[in-house]
DNA sequence: ATTTGTATCAAACAAACGTTTAAATGTCAA
DNA sequence: TTGACATTTAAACGTTTGTTTGATACAAAT
């Protein structure tokens, strides 16, 4: 394994990633990808054997790496505040996935991967569950415990999560709607308009108002 | 165009649409379409053109009616109430699209159909938008405009009704998801207390409690 | 009974698909 | 420079794809 190697490796997995988030899986052909990667078509199954284990590959070479890096993001920036709230939280998960340390292409083609996971679950998808979901889900749970009404059990506060969640992930994988339905484009002045939006809807939703505990 | 002729026809589309919401366009072949609905595979090119059309032909045949149908709960929903409010059109959304006048498959393929054309919107889009969305969200911003506070502008209203579109899209198409996290079946009591969490979420969330208007 | 138009059918079409092969080229240590 | 291994290449493999064809079956009207 050279260096070569490697760079067309990569090629390889940058072009495919950005294919099957537009296209989907079965709409990209092999073909098709090795041209983008410019190298030759043995090459997909020469450094992965098959299509199936390149589509797999991208989700474990780099959108779990992506994820995780959104998740640092979103931890730092909760770390940054001097206290913690509720509000905070939401601020950070709206802050993290609308901004954070993706690009604007890397969060599209995040948002499309993840979404066609969920629609239509395959082999990817318990990666995807497994290193990603679950243990973010958690860390979200214990972080926002102790803000939550007294009376809130576990699947109270897993609901709360996934509402906010739904918010995160529609603004990003829906932006034509969004933007047919508001009349603005996607760009960063409307990012912030919709961030600020998730905060005030979730602050609220939330319990904060209601709360009994701390 | 016999009685005959329409059958066969209507058995094309209801396989051509159950097929094309579990598995995508470009994953379904005509062959699959034909042989499930017991036909002979020229009957696809002889009924509606070509595989495309009849991708299209599902939306306008089946997807907006049902959408309709939902749309015309929803209202019938609200105008049951003797009092509408904010809290009333949540949940009438809520129940409209998680319980409403579909069955659970419909419900599902209807999710499944619409979120992939979000993710990449074709042909198809277009006609769901003009007929269906836009006409909705005009309705839902006339109904809710009363009991928005008077600062609120057209967009901030946009976005409110978006924010509650997205749990209720979310819960219906990623319901792996839900079920994982929360650890519950999606059954009919799991749809209770997922309109429950919609209504509490969206409640405040709309701006209620702070409201200076009416 | 014959005509007319519609619907179904088996068969074939070229094109595109994922994958495999074996030869050619490149790389680097001995 | 030689040898061994890694990578790239063009070509071909057998399937499957969407679509078309022309013959056949069927229905209703003349």
């Amino acid at each position: 394994m050279s260096k070569k190697d490697q760079i067309t490796k990569e090629r390889i997995l940058n072009e495919a990633e950005a294919l099957f988030a537009k296209n989907g899986y079965d709409a990209v052909s092999v073909r098709e990808i090795t041209t983008a990667a410019r190298c030759n078509l043995a090459a997909v199954n020469y450094h992965f054997g098959n299509k199936q284990k390149l589509y797999l590959e991208v989700f474990r070479a780099r959108w779990v790496p992506r994820a995780r890096r959104v998740q640092e993001y979103f931890m730092e920036f909760l770390a940054s505040r001097d206290t913690v709230s509720a509000s905070a939280v939401a601020q950070a998960l709206a802050e993290a996935f609308l901004k954070g340390p993706l690009s604007d292409d890397e969060r599209q083609r995040q948002s499309q991967l993840m979404t066609r996971e969920l629609i239509q679950p395959t082999e990817a998808f318990e990666l995807l569950a497994g290193e990603v979901l679950r243990p973010f889900f958690k860390e979200m749970a214990d972080i926002l415990r102790p803000f939550m009404p007294e009376g809130l059990g576990n699947e109270g506060l897993a609901l709360n999560i996934l509402s906010m969640f739904s918010m995160v992930i529609y603004f990003n994988f829906a932006r034509v709607v969004v933007s047919r339905i508001t009349g603005r484009d996607y760009d960063a002045a409307f990012k912030d308009r919709l961030i600020e939006q998730i905060v005030g809807f979730s602050l609220n939703g939330l319990g904060k108002g209601k709360k009994k505990g701390a």
